[in-house]
DNA sequence: CATACATGAATTTTT
DNA sequence: TTCATGTATG
């Protein structure tokens, strides 16, 4: 979090310095989670443990990646180079890339995606239809998450669909094993295995890693409560586990892909001289949504005791929107932007926070679909947003090599996309030459590419790399022309083919990438890349945003179009945009101002035709929409439909039963009048605080 | 019988 | 948006 304390509070230092023994830090919303593992990091490094003794799991590469971001500005760059933060997929990899063959595997096994896996059912069970390999290939992963194997899945299979699944499963483990191929869930299942049968494997392990921190710890299925146990666990000694677990039980909302809350509640049971340490103070929100999110979660029953406060004012109420169909909310959700938009209100912690920016806000959403009408009324709205979890296309590194391409026939002074592209694929030109273009050009004041023909340079290079240069420049030149001059897909999609032959580019793919596979498949998003520019040159009467396009465009003017949308995404998180993200996306994230769009029963709670509403499910649900609560900062927006268009008729819509649960009418009223005055000269005081702050602000510019 | 087009419905996600 | 199913037509 952006505006963490100072100093660590009670809890997280006991949670940091609780080094001799197992530790579960029951890290509520917004306690300052990321701070503690840091610190505790830190503080294993102060205790003498070397970095790479020191294991933080975490359960995606974003998360991973952050996480070593953090520890890097605590404990420099050069220890936190060396720390084992890594996903428990990613972990798994080190040790069978290391020890795999002790359970039977060779050293170059290879790892199947989950379209792989796809495949390899369909054959194996022979089934052309794809959904119902599809649901095949959930079952199995359910039952691998459990640790479970053919022959018990088949002993447990309930009804006929799951005993041939299982006797799928049994065909599919045999063909993994003849092509030495491994599937993701083996990653954390056969490093299992291994560790527990192999004694000289496990003391290995566990002498390497000094201790194991493992987030977001409610979110682990048994296989990797296993593995880490097997990691961390003395076989004579229980107690000597050295690990510390962080997870908010009340934010478990992955139970449908195979988490359990089982870890939680047996790890108590497992280690009996386990600290649990709950961090309740926020430093997120403000008093209305902490309440808001408290009376939710209470009407789940409760594996610990935790509740959330925090020394922030009661700031704006929750404000309840009752909408007549997506259409009306989605309008809804965009005034609540357009309103608060501009305005220079103060944060929860009394921070003025400037002026309120587009990505100041998020809307949220239980399921993708419901993004459509919201896309819709913020461009009609001209608020610029993105679609969180939208696999971006242009984020792969193949599709931004050859955009760097593109952009530099729009704009040959574009620097970056010049380096990009000279050196992809490699063709000569080194560190020394580019480095001297580059003293060159900046001496001169001219960019690279200008620089790239002077006279003057060819002095200060060798004639084979001011050969490769000015090759490279021609080359780039000629393309430019030719591209200004083609249009229509046939011959775009040609002058496309030709210009990747020229540089060699699947060559280049399949010689950086070590599995071929992975090179075909980064060479099919080429070509769909390369297919998608081509439509857009056909001119096709496409309708977008009203506007009539008919027009052939030349293959430098879809260029163009690309470069743009490349030069907004490039920004990154720096882009002020509103973020639309499902409620499971959102989870560890935050924004000032917050919707919730279709707080409807049937959406959130979801209810399925397929699969019966349990107390199980529902508490799920409900921890999703106390999930959604609590990545508010300061403004909480909660919208419920009233009616609802389906198909031609409209059908009442129900509010959610969590709306109620909120409590927000009796939000306040049962304030102590004496708190009530205390926190209105409290606020008065922040208000007061941030006044000041901001004159101060002034004077100093 | 096969293909083309329209209509409607839609959990949640990572490795 | 995508995906699957249904209807109409060749």
């Amino acid at each position: 979090m952006a505006d963490a304390p100072a100093s660590l509070n009670p809890a997280q230092l006991e949670a940091v310095h609780h080094l001799r023994g197992p530790c579960l830090v029951l890290a509520g919303a917004g306690s300052g989670k990321t701070r503690v593992i840091t610190h505790k990091i830190a503080r294993l490094l102060q205790a003498g443990l070397a970095p790479k003794q020191i294991a933080a799991i975490t359960f995606t590469n974003k998360a991973a990646q952050e996480m070593r971001e953090r520890a890097k500005g605590l404990v420099g760059p050069k220890a936190a180079k060396d720390l084992v933060i890594s996903t428990f997929h990613s972990l798994g990899v080190r040790l069978l890339r290391e020890d795999g063959q002790r359970v039977g595997l060779k050293e170059q096994f290879s790892i199947l995606d989950s379209d792989d896996v796809l495949g390899v059912l369909r054959d194996a069970g022979s089934c052309s239809d794809n959904a119902l390999a599809r649901r095949w290939q959930w079952t199995i992963s359910l039952w691998k998450n459990q640790g479970l194997d053919s022959e018990a899945a088949l002993r447990a299979a309930k009804d006929a669909d799951e005993q041939v699944a299982a006797r799928v499963m049994k065909l599919y483990e045999e063909r993994l094993a003849a092509y030495q191929a491994v599937d993701f869930d083996d990653l954390i299942g056969l490093p299992l295995k291994l560790l527990q049968r192999d004694e000289e494997a496990r003391a290995k392990w566990q002498e390497r890693f000094g201790h194991v921190l493992v987030d977001e710890y409610q979110d682990t299925n048994a296989v990797q409560y296993e593995l880490l146990k097997a990691l961390v666990s003395h076989p004579d000694d229980r107690r000597r586990g050295l690990f510390t677990a962080v997870g908010d039980d009340d934010q478990s909302i992955y139970g449908w892909r195979g988490a359990t809350i089982d870890n939680l509640k047996r790890l108590p049971e497992d280690w009996p001289t386990l600290k649990v340490i709950p961090l309740e103070q926020n430093y997120r929100s403000t008093g209305h949504i902490l309440r808001a999110a408290n009376n939710v979660i209470a009407g789940n029953p409760k594996l610990f005791e935790k509740k959330l406060w925090s020394e922030f004012g009661d700031g704006d109420p929750v404000r309840l929107v009752e909408c007549d169909g997506e259409e009306h909310e989605a309008e809804r959700a965009v005034a609540f932007i357009q309103g608060l938009r501009g305005q220079g209100g103060a944060l929860a912690d009394g921070r003025q926070g400037g002026q309120t920016k587009f990505s100041d806000f998020a809307v949220l959403y239980r399921a993708n679909h419901q993004s459509r009408v919201l896309e819709q009324k913020l461009r009609a709205a001209q608020i610029p947003y993105k679609v969180s979890g939208g696999t971006s296309f242009f984020d792969r590194a193949e599709i931004k090599d050859l955009c760097a391409w593109l952009r530099l026939l729009v704009n040959q002074d574009d620097d970056p996309a010049f380096l990009r592209a000279v050196t992809t694929p490699k063709r000569g030109i080194g560190h020394q030459t580019l480095g001297k273009l580059g003293e060159f050009s900046g001496k001169w004041k001219v960019s690279l590419f200008e620089a790239l023909f002077s006279e003057s340079l060819a002095a200060q290079l060798g004639p084979k790399a001011i050969g490769s240069l000015h090759e490279f420049g021609r080359y780039v030149n000629e393309l430019e022309h030719r591209a200004r001059h083609t249009q229509g897909s046939e011959d775009a999609k040609a002058l496309l083919l030709e210009w990747l032959k020229d540089i060699g580019y699947e060559q280049h793919l399949y010689d950086s990438e070590d599995s071929e596979k992975l090179a075909a498949s980064r060479w099919s998003n080429v070509m769909d890349f390369i297919d998608w520019i081509a439509k857009r040159c056909g001119g096709e009467i496409t309708q977008e945003g009203g506007n009539f396009e008919s027009e052939r465009q030349t293959v430098l003017q879809v260029a163009q179009t690309i470069s743009v949308i490349i030069s907004l995404a490039e920004r990154g998180d720096e882009q002020d945009v509103v973020t639309l993200s499902t409620l499971h996306a959102s989870k560890g994230l935050e924004w000032p101002h917050v919707v919730l769009a279709g707080v409807n029963e049937g959406l959130l709670p979801f209810k399925s035709d397929a699969e019966e509403m349990t107390p199980q499910r529902l508490e799920e649900e409900r921890r999703l929409m106390y999930v959604g609560i609590t990545r508010a900062r300061s403004t909480l927006m909660v919208s419920t439909l009233r009616r609802r268009k389906k198909g031609r008729e409209t059908v009442a819509g129900i509010p959610s039963r969590f709306i109620a649960e909120m409590k927000l009418n009796e939000a306040g009223a049962n304030e102590d009048p004496r708190e009530r005055l205390k926190r209105l000269r409290a606020e008065l005081a922040t208000k007061a605080a941030g006044v000041a702050e901001q004159q101060a602000a002034h004077r100093g510019r």
